[in-house]
DNA sequence: CATGAATGAGTCTTCATTCAT
DNA sequence: CATGAATGAAGACTCATTCAT
């Protein structure tokens, strides 16, 4: 082939691929902003600059898009959490490397976290994207770091590793989302650096072995003997 | 009481409150298996088995229809949580009971449960139900639970009770999130309450003041250690 | 049931069978005038008086809509052949009976027969409607009758029955399609009576069994003379 | 001649029409394979192996494509029979010679003549092609082929020569059709020898002037006593 | 109260056609 | 000539909502 020809076509897939970002990433901030359901395929043209068909040029349909944006998204995430997972270190390190990765996920791309926890990572009941391998494939994962910790003796013994793995994950994306939907005034890089610490600590705090029993002993009494009250209050949702 | 016109009335009142709640619940049902989106007012009409246009006698639209499943079941559930927060007690009695009022909504009403969860908890932005009256309610309201337990002294003191709240109720909601999606076999009653009773716990032995420094220590410097590696291998989202 | 709901049921019944048939007719006409790819749903229910919707209601699809006008004419008219082709009658008088048929068909309505001939009877390949169904299923109905009518001894010996089934309705459905195109003019009656006849009777007068060997012979021998010339020119379609 | 400019301008030319030509024959396969409505350009272009723009290059739309693939078919089929119509011959001659001429452009190309028969022939109201230049032109052809034999004494003095000419066609396009859908099995060359021969000789028997009455008369008396009887049985058609 | 036929705006999706390279 | 990315008009289909009975 002669030289221009190839390099118009290296032009031409660079432009491409430019192209499909671009939608990609207009998908992502029109997801955000409207939601899935919200937004109509014209808007994400829109937001991209382009023409309505060409969103179908690249993208079979509004739903490979959604995929797509959680391919990228969340099997990037995945992939981090599982190369933490894989380090041969302490569960110490281990959960820390897990926030870290969470929260980094958020500092580079807080919208495209938005639209993974908001759109699919509990994509409803029915809906194409099987939650198996969104929540719990995290779940699975992490459920896998926690078994090896308690075989190894870095787990209180009396905790289920499948417990911590929601433990862990619950809250991260609970802080996250509260970030996220700005219950939190995120002014500062520094706010956001203190809740992941908290986060780390306070969970590390609840999953190590406690060398003295420690202070939760008289709590206990104090919540048998409030437990049955408490109970009997519950009535059934319409 | 007279047997007569007002019994009349009453049974006719009562018969339509019946219909209204059969309707409610196929709502429920079928927005725990299709999603709110996923369905249509025709499938909810089917399941409860009355006709098309019946639905619209007893709400006014799909999505008062989802706003009554969410303000029946989530409302009940804060109004639960905030008799707990409001009690004079020690965080670990509140904390257990907030899990408990969790916990028993779910043994109660699973697939309410998952509704609430998946479908309004975080109903992506621009729906109709107000975020921050769901999720972000309940985190205010565990935040003022955890800002009064931390001036007590019953907070380790380098917690923010934001994050607290927030951690609380994502392992509540990630941990039901499994139960839910089926992702743990829930053969019995005493699993459910094994894991109950260990996010409870794991969560108290991680904000509770330590009296001793504990393990957390030397785990501690190992991080430090590795952490700028970690942080150096984050790369951008396409 | 009270006297007045079954009544009421009744005409709502007697209704939809009715707003059904208009908007089936509608359909046949602006196949008829248009098409079928050439027509929008929007033409249908404007054509029908109603609202774009209730074509939905009545049928699932466009699709369905033509397999409903196909079913409903082509049906028919099998029907009626097959009761002309069961007859213990002489092959002539099916013959008669079959064309009777035809044109009956046409008489009673033309464009519901424009739009079986041009629309579906030889849908192109890979259309919904399966062609074997329709000239398929004509041609062997017709292929039977003629085999019988071999077998007693009424059909020329030298004649295959599948070929005289495809002349016959070769024959009916072109002259019908003149008919249908306008191609000749319509003005009475009795043209299509006499073109009826004129297609029965030159049909048997080429099918029947000849007693004298006939006029063919020497035609014959022109024909032979002449046939490798006529052959040569063949060239091929580019 | 030389072997400079002017070969390779004639090269060039050549190379153009190759490609004009393949284009050609790729859209008549897909025509014949999906009919016109269910192909995009997209499957000609690939049929043809060149790139999607390319057919825009040779054929202004997909319009024009279909128009040429019917001219130069239909074209050369109705210019073959012009020549036959224009012989001075005997009918009997003449009708060989249109039906041969109709089973040698089945035999060259049968795809082409099964989008000729399916496609366009009887393009459905409101399309491109003008009807009266396909059906029309051919029936007129042979219309005055049969005003001429009749005029001569060929034919039977009761036949309008018009519905001479549809009887004729409606046989050749009927039984082509047959074998173009593969109703018939077409095993051999012998095969479709045999049907041709046979439609040429039937249609004969049936229009050629007969000297003697012939076997019709009986028949004729059976078909009058039951056809009263068929006519009422027709009903409307829904 | 109940019913379900009727309505029609809103969207997705297709695909012929153009155009820059 | 060749390519295939880009365009956008056209139209099928859905489904929430209304309404007459």
């Amino acid at each position: 082939m002669a030289r221009t020809g190839k390099a118009a076509a290296e032009e031409a897939g660079a432009r491409e691929s430019e192209r499909r970002k671009t939608i990609l990433r207009a998908a992502i901030d029109v997801f955000a902003k409207k939601g899935y359901h919200g937004c109509r395929i014209a808007d994400v043209a829109r937001e991209a600059g382009v023409a309505y068909g060409l969103v179908y040029h690249y993208f079979k349909n509004k739903d490979e898009l959604l995929q797509t944006v959680f391919d990228a998204g969340w099997g990037g995430f995945i992939a981090r959490i599982r190369e933490v997972v894989a380090r041969d270190a302490h569960i110490v390190e281990k959960v820390h490397g897990v926030t870290q990765v969470a929260f980094e996920a958020y500092r580079v791309d807080p919208r495209g976290v938005k639209v993974i926890i908001l759109e699919v990572a509990r994509a409803p009941a029915g809906e194409r994207i099987n939650r198996q391998s969104a929540v719990g494939e995290a779940i699975q994962l992490a459920n896998e770091m926690f078994e090896r910790a308690r075989d190894r003796g870095e787990l209180r013994a009396d905790l289920d590793p499948f417990v911590c793995a929601g433990m862990l994950f619950g809250a991260l994306e609970m802080c996250l989302t509260a970030l996220v939907l700005g219950l939190v005034d995120v002014q500062d890089e520094a706010m956001v650096e203190r809740v992941q610490r908290q986060i780390s600590d306070a969970f590390l705090g609840g999953i190590l072995p406690t060398p003295s029993t420690g202070p939760a002993v008289d709590a206990e009494d104090a919540w048998k003997r409030d437990r049955s009250s408490t109970r009997s209050k519950t009535e059934r949702r319409s």
